[in-house]
DNA sequence: TTTCTCAATGCAAACGTTTGCAGAGCGTGA
DNA sequence: TCACGCTCTGCAAACGTTTGCATTGAGAAA
């Protein structure tokens, strides 16, 4: 790779100007810009980061540390902040920690190591006692998303899942369901906790009589979803069932398919996250969607704007979700 | 951030000690080294990669250009190509480029200013000639997944799509159907074209006749492939559909549910791609999957390969495809 | 004691930039 | 003619490493 000297040659100038034109960070006169420029496309010489990085300290770039790309809604947040640091010249490095600790702290020491100006954790599975200590060292600028680290001082970005619930339980009562069962997520997710929550306070604002026996709890997973489905449409009681969330919820749309209960004629479904898939369900899948891209893109602001103040309190920013009305959910059936 | 200075000071030793310690390139007294690991874990040293990038012009980072990592293909291509980075230590820096040209060359360009070891192409929207002319100035190893770059000496990694559709066609041919329509793609698309040739193989080896007003042109999307299917199945005539991808099959497979033609009692239904979601429908979706996630691992490997030995001929390297059998294809119904 | 070998360590240059400081050249007002 | 101000430009240090070369000191061989 040619350097700026060897375009400062070409170009019959000094190096000073050379990278004075390529920053545009003191006046050049035209004929000497003029040389530099032609110089600069006839050698196709890119400028090397990585020096201006050395000298600078300043590197532009974020890391992202999700557990797996692969997860449409981590593939989501991800677009997300990338779309966001596009904007501002910022480059993205990658790294799927798969929810593991270790995988975790290896990254976690790669991207302090490379410098990276701020750092976004969609991963913190595990003890966060290492990771911790491990960012206290380095005080890079941080932005959490959807879970607080105890012990680290950082930015979060959220979504409000509480109201999500309410908004999902709201809705089935105004369709006139009475007999409404939650299917949530492992209870040891605080997300799956707070959606029960909501759920819950949801129902009984509208007077609905909660069924210990309609609350059961699954993995996230279609499978649970329809392994749990299976069981409780065999009593034909419940008109309506709130799901933790979409795959969980496609669970049920198929087991429902299989047992011959239409939806939403005999049995109302209502997701959480608003996937993709769920638009290509058989009956298209009701859902609590969350902007998550637009999450991603918060995360990226709000880690931008904490380069700029590095004394700014530490900041909490909660994003509303919203219902969106598909083919799966109906007016309770008469009787 | 403290320096490799700071800890020689700590530990009493030069910075060059410190460094052959880190390095371990050559022999340290067993004293010295104790003293310079306490050092380092004492003050959360972390050597800069950037200094060492410079010094070494070696970055250890990889550029990975993706049209959009929202799409699950580039999910889980960007999955595999992570996996096998983890195990030698390079990073990857990712880019969207939505398939605009513009995005594209300028995402380039960041990743070669940045000193990318190597480069991952699976987006190549619009005129690859500025593209390839900023490559060629650069001279990094670059591998290309799935479509080949004219003027672009690159290796390249791809799937059999030819094989995959002889697959399906052999599938649906083996199960007794006759009467077989064809969902392609755009044919503007190499992979399309691919797939509808080997199907149009496929088919005619098994002695089946392609009436030209069953093939089929949409653009790989569920949208697209509702439409067509509910125009075929007024007719009800064909018994089996070949679908270009998955989102294809699974638009189907709706109209297939709206229309009420039982799937696979009355018609069988076969994607291509093999991605999750299939085996979420109802019923679950038969498909011709490619290994994904290998064929990124693959792409990572023939990287580091080529970065070993520059002098290595342009290498293809062809992946195959198999059948994944889920629901939606059974025996041709009979008459 | 002297010389040699060898292990252990340090010095300093270089990587490709940015940037503070300073000099050259020239027009202008006194 | 001189001093001044202004524009344009260049020199050289510094960023934090790696690494070729050199130095030190101790033990062994003579």
């Amino acid at each position: 790779m040619s350097t700026i000297k060897d375009v400062a040659a070409r170009a019959g100038v000094s190096f000073t100007t050379v990278s004075h034109v390529l920053n545009g960070t003191r006046r050049v006169s035209d004929a000497a810009r003029a040389r530099v420029e032609q110089a600069v496309a006839e050698m196709g010489y890119a400028p090397s980061a990585v020096a201006r990085a050395l000298k600078t300290s300043e590197t532009f770039v974020f890391g992202v540390l999700v557990p797996n790309i692969t997860n449409p809604f981590f593939a989501e947040l991800t677009r997300g902040i990338e779309e966001r640091c596009r904007q501002t010249d910022y480059s993205v490095f990658l790294c799927n920690t798969d929810d593991e600790s270790e995988l975790q702290t290896h990254y976690l020491q790669t991207l302090l190591e490379r410098r990276v100006d701020g750092l976004l954790l969609a991963a913190a599975a595990g003890e966060p006692e290492p990771l911790v200590r491990r960012l206290g060292f380095a005080r890079v600028p941080t932005v959490v998303v959807e879970r607080r680290i105890p012990g680290l001082e950082a930015d979060l970005v959220r979504v409000d899942h509480d109201a999500g619930a309410r908004l999902a339980a709201s809705h089935l009562a105004a369709l006139g369901h009475r007999r409404i069962a939650c299917l949530s997520g492992p209870s040891r997710f605080l997300v799956s906790r707070e959606r029960t929550a909501g759920w819950v306070a949801g129902l009984q604002e509208a007077g609905i009589e909660i069924r210990a026996d309609w609350m059961l709890e699954g993995d996230f997973s279609a499978a649970a979803g329809h392994a749990l489905a299976h069981e409780l449409l065999r009593q034909r009681e419940v008109t309506a069932i709130l799901a933790g969330n979409d795959m969980m919820a496609i669970g049920v749309l198929r087991a429902a398919a299989e047992l011959g209960v239409s939806v939403p004629g005999e049995l109302s479904v209502i997701g959480f996250d608003g996937i993709d898939m769920g638009s290509y369900m058989f009956p298209a899948l009701t859902s609590v969607g969350h902007p998550i891209r637009e999450l991603g893109e918060m995360a990226a602001s709000v880690l931008l704007e904490r380069l700029g103040k590095r004394v700014l309190p530490v900041r909490e920013v909660v994003m509303a979700p919203h219902l969106i009305e598909r083919a799966s959910t109906g007016p309770a059936p008469k009787g």
